[in-house]
DNA sequence: TGGCGATTTGGCAATATTACCAAATATTAA
DNA sequence: TTAATATTTGGTAATATTGCCAAATCGCCA
């Protein structure tokens, strides 16, 4: 792995890292549905305003949603759609990986 | 989010962060091209063979390969295979943010 | 202008991740 | 059994992440 390649590497990882929360994957299917504020988010969540905040400054830089300012309210929208196509694969992997291990302890 | 929800964004979000790490994304690429030996995928990045061990427990742990034991050696291939989706996802992603800054760098 | 609500930013302590070294384990060969 | 190779595990220091509080910004309205 050269320079370049580790910088591409580290560039994608940073994509997977912005997405390493349980709050921010959270935040990304709220925002599947369609925009909303911070107020709105945080709202949904256990957590402050500005680790909500902090949260959403992640996902932006990472390019996953993006913002816009209307009023004093801040709206946040999914801009990475193709993002969701992960959770359907992860939430499969995950189901099957369960499966097996029910199998593995109902057969041995 | 209740409990229950958060122990399944947990899990899910498990998978994005076994993801988020430059050395690790490569083995999976790799890995994606057929299975390979620690030996093997030591070659290839410059790291300690206990800390490319590691990693691949990392992604093992997280579900994504599997190993196999044969003689001496370990084999590791790619079990939750839809993960390339997410790559060329990512991808395209990221370059499509960086046409969009140049034109508006060349704009601006 | 002054105050209020919405959001971000700075700072900090707690926690988690990472990478190396050294040591342990396991397998093969002599 | 002993030596050599392949891999994992334990320990540890450096670094990064997380979440709260307090303070700063920004926009709106009286």
């Amino acid at each position: 792995m050269n320079p370049d390649q580790r910088a591409g590497f580290e560039r994608r990882a940073g994509v997977f890292k912005a997405l390493a929360h349980p709050t921010r994957l959270f935040f990304v299917e709220q925002l599947a549905m369609g925009e909303k504020c911070v107020c709105e988010l945080t709202a949904t969540v256990d957590a402050d305003t500005s680790t909500v905040s902090k949260h959403l400054g992640v996902l932006k830089n990472a390019g996953i949603v993006a913002d816009e300012k209307r009023g004093s309210m801040v709206f946040y929208r999914l801009k990475m759609t193709c993002v969701l196509g992960f959770f359907s694969c992860v939430q499969k992997a995950l189901e099957e990986e369960a499966k097996a291990q029910l199998a593995a302890v109902a057969g041995g």
